[in-house]
DNA sequence: CCAGGCATCCAAAGCGGTTTGGGTCATTGA
DNA sequence: TCAATGACCCAAACCGCTTTGGATGCCTGG
């Protein structure tokens, strides 16, 4: 390891007292001496230390990330690691570390009172909220700054969030498709406990109400986001006496396995079945170059990992109470996955 | 926060050394007494602060993670999720912290050098080696102990690592290709500055030549390990005077990106085509349940993680000198994606 | 000429733990 | 009976940094 701020001290003749004000850029020394300790500091490569500093401030100058791993699956939710880059850059900007536990349903509570108890971080992210998620009062009662990741209904006081607005934009997809003349459409969700989820769905039932349609339970699936599922949501779906001419879709990897389920039953996608997801921007998995393969609710995650870790370590630094929260807006981006609903031409024709 | 340790002390009316051994098993303290001790620390919620602690002890408990963004297309390669979830059940069990930087390329030296300096961390793992990674000689130079995850080429002196026997794993899928019958095998690979990549290239080539067979490079791609590049270059090798019979490819998205081409171009993957890729056994891109869809080389990278962080915990516990290595072998499963080469069929009939 | 103000710097007291180097008292062996 | 030995506990130093509360010397203005 290397030099210690007192050895620092030393070799300039001076206290530890000025070289710490040098460094940190109080105005009670003199810019001559500023400029010696400055110079000396990166020659000898000083670099102050993160716990002494830490335990001096009383700032721990670290931001914790709780990624829950789901008991029953063990599927650890591929977004993270987007969203995790995003929130790192705004982290390394801001000059704070980024500690991460990984950890069972279950145990979350338990690692919550840890990092607090510990002062190990200075504020959390709390990710994956399911509705009237129990983390956001525990959070508030241990009283240190959080910010989650989506919403959570049935909460009733406030706190921070950041939230992209998933209702508007699947009700938008669904009325996109409704336009097209598609009637029954396959809705490939994601777990319903998860808040987003539940959102998603309401703004697809809003939407078909809205057209004075009722939604078949038939045609609604509710699982963890992998290829495979979607390829067996949409497989069950088009075996069905009356299947879907369109399917609206969580992720991307659920909208690959429909693509798959579609080709495996000879259907051509944007032409005999219309496909709509939403898509994550993942730097992995993007949809398609110039012009996209699925036509698509988009939201970068990796944009809002940035936002996320931005509003948090505000909400860390003005020691205020006032609940920061933003909604953004989703984009229906057109691609080549949708198209007007066959069923309707032969009608018309 | 919660309470201190002076302040549990105080309540018990015992000094905070007393309390210190009492919560630490040192054996100079009464049964009774560590009992008392214990008990109020329970009651009154004490957790001991972890900055304050390392300052004391020297030690952070906590490992670094630093995740390389490359700084060309931005892109986080996916297995992160997975490896990290692995590795963080190590650091759980132990009691250890992780934190983790996101970093562009350019900058992982002085991320390096920055965590060591500071004291953040009492460990590293070094992801995503390259060829001759400067990072190896850099860590060694910097004293702190680390493990790569993966290995590199044309360092010289010994090195901590763990990884997975990409050559032969590689070498096995092109054998059990050709054993099929297969002679254009399109080989469609990551990036080949990787060491894996690399790795696996030569696995590829070597089986090549013990048949005889000169490797096309019209049949060789490498690229970022995504969709879209999988789909492209598929298509592209579809497209030639003499197209491959088979593909080995190295990664599942790839695969997904190939299986796509295949059906676009109306073949039939298993019949027609054959594909082998390399599956990390992802916790959200299964190769299907009971019977895989692909055949496949596989190796989790999860358990990696998981072997790799306890791995590095021997190191940093153990001042020792001595490097560990392991090197895993990958099963090859045979799933629904290979089938003998239809040429040869047609020849033998 | 002198008090007050200002610019600079420093000693020392924390931050919350661990650890060294004793103390005190009861027990033990000769 | 008495010194030696344990068992048990504590005071204080220390980890490396920040920050409070002065010091010191020079400059100004009345």
């Amino acid at each position: 390891m290397g030099i210690t701020l007192k050895e620092l001290a030393q070799s300039l003749g001076l206290s530890p007292t000025t070289v710490s004000r040098a460094l940190n850029g109080y105005p009670e020394v003199n810019e001559d001496t500023r400029w010696r300790v400055m110079e000396a500091a990166r020659k000898l490569n000083y670099r102050p230390n993160t716990r002494a500093k830490s335990l001096a401030t009383g700032r721990a100058q670290a931001i914790g990330h709780v990624i829950p791993v789901s008991d029953q699956h063990e599927i650890v939710n591929p977004v993270f690691a987007d969203f995790i880059a995003g929130a790192g850059e705004s982290y390394t900007r801001a000059g704070y570390d980024m500690v991460i536990s990984v950890v069972a349903d279950a145990e979350e509570a338990q690692v919550y009172r840890d990092l607090v108890g510990r002062g190990t971080v200075d504020g959390l992210i709390v990710h994956a909220p399911r509705q009237q998620d129990p983390r956001i009062p525990l959070l508030r009662d241990l009283g240190i700054p959080f910010l989650v990741h989506g919403r959570s209904s049935g909460v009733e006081r406030p706190y921070s969030w950041l939230d992209i607005n998933n209702r508007r934009g699947f009700a938008r997809a669904t009325d996109f498709l409704l336009d097209l003349g598609h009637r029954r459409i396959g809705f490939v969700n994601g777990l319903e406990v998860m808040d987003f989820a539940a959102r998603r769905r309401s703004g697809y039932l809003d939407a078909l109400a809205g057209r004075g349609l009722r939604a078949d339970p038939a045609l609604m699936q509710s699982a963890e986001m992998t290829e495979t599922n979607g390829y067996r949501a949409a497989r069950r779906m088009l075996a069905l006496p009356d299947p879907p001419t369109a399917f609206l879709v969580s992720s991307m990897l659920l909208a690959i396995g429909v693509r798959h389920a579609l080709w495996e039953a000879g259907l051509h996608m944007g032409r005999d079945v219309s496909v709509i997801t939403h898509d994550d921007d993942l730097s992995y998995l993007k949809n398609g170059d110039e012009v996209p393969i699925f036509t698509a609710t988009r939201s970068s995650i990796r944009e809002a990992g940035r936002l996320a870790a931005d509003m948090l370590l505000e909400l860390v630094g003005q020691r205020t109470e006032a609940p920061l929260t933003r909604l953004l807006e989703v984009d229906l981006i057109i691609g080549q996955s949708t198209g007007p609903c066959p069923q309707r031409q032969r009608d018309s024709a």
